[in-house]
DNA sequence: CGAGTTCTTGACAGTGATCAAGCGACGTGG
DNA sequence: CCACGTCGCTTGATCACTGTCAAGAACTCG
């Protein structure tokens, strides 16, 4: 929610949330084909979204924690273009698309922050294309941690250990690369002292290291 | 623009395009950096959008024709995101964007007009995160011909021969392999007399074909 | 017509995929 | 509380796809 707003706008802000949702690990909020109604606020827990191939492939397309939405693909064809799987239990604010766009209307601080969540995400999608176009696997998750750490230390978490809560195939499916290259790279910083792995567990021992890694220039 | 607009709206919603801008072959519509003020539309021409590394690497990240929006990267932090070259002359509609919301908010049917365009951008990067991170070369070649023949065809052109308005390596930055794969990947696809190539010219003589490569298990 | 760019094709190399086996962690039920 | 089964992770050996390097051909444009 964007600061700023006078305390009478934000009583009417808060119709903007229908109510919420509790999603228990491993449940859906929503899959590819249901009918789109709202975007959901994540408030607690950590999801990824996902596309299929119609031959059963699976690109994980982001992994979206505490503040940040979901849904914005649903809109173009009222359906959702995505699934999303919740990777730990979570608590969501639902937020009917239709109020949404009515009290952006109504404030204009609203309407630009929900453009600016959208273009953020155009721009999140660039870099990953970046990442998939361009960049050797080391590259991409040195890339994929340091951008993990940082999101987590914005919202008050650790910037040197993190508890992944995503498997191997599932790191490796947003980034390109299978499983077991996701473990040998992981393994190989490990062995450089970069980082420190204990399966889920990482901690990053020297973070410039792994910046040289992934922007190789600057040295 | 949406249609089922009443006469005296029209008038309004002409108040968008603030003037139109030319761009010649070659040259930037905006580049990295750049303050966003503005959303393009292209009337004429054909654009490439690319982000680049910071150790100078390219990645392009969408071909625009005619009809479709540039410039909604800009939106998240009031500056430009990629660039955005003419591949052939072109004819823009510049649309400062805070006419856009202003008009937004008067109009519901804009207003959902621009939120389906930018959800239908993060859609189509969706798509491209899959072939990226999930395809092989031919699967990737024929997903972007069958694609870019749709979108002519839908504007009137043929939909079996398209004259390409980008080099094999702009291609391949898109799909994330070398000029060379690109290229040995249409000689292959000419060898098996599935289109035919002779440089940018490019006719699809069993469009079929090309689904099934891209699409395995449809047989 | 000529210089420069783009495209094609060949030979070889390397990154990461595939296949396979074993280990470790976790959860459930006895 | 421990045993066992399952799932996820690690590691090794081999292979294949695509990248790299190189040379020449074709096309474009001044």
């Amino acid at each position: 929610m964007p600061i700023g707003f006078a305390p009478e706008d934000m009583m009417k802000l808060d119709g903007i949330v229908k109510n919420r949702r509790r999603i228990k690990q491993g449940d859906l909020l929503f899959s590819e084909g249901d009918p789109f109604t709202s975007l959901y606020a994540i408030r607690t827990g950590f999801f990824k979204t996902s596309v299929s191939s119609e031959d059963g492939r699976e690109q994980v397309t982001g992994f979206q924690m505490a503040g940040e939405i979901v849904g914005l693909d649903g809109i173009v064809n009222d359906r959702h273009n995505c699934n999303a799987v919740a990777l730990e239990d979570a608590d969501v604010c639902i937020m009917p698309f239709s109020n949404v766009e009515e009290l952006s209307r109504e404030f204009p601080a609203l309407q630009r922050h929900v453009h600016k969540i959208m273009s953020r995400e155009i721009v999140r999608e660039n870099t990953v294309m970046m990442l998939l176009g361009n960049m050797r696997a080391e590259e991409r998750l040195a890339a994929f941690l340091l951008n993990l750490v940082q999101r987590l230390h914005a919202r008050g978490f650790s910037k040197s250990e993190v508890m992944l809560r995503m498997t191997r195939e599932e790191i490796g499916s947003y980034l390109g690369m299978k499983l077991e290259t996701v473990s040998r790279t992981f393994s190989k910083f490990g062995d450089e002292g970069i980082i420190e792995v204990k399966q889920r567990y990482v901690r990053i021992i020297q973070p410039d290291a792994l910046k040289k890694i992934f922007n190789p220039q600057v040295c």
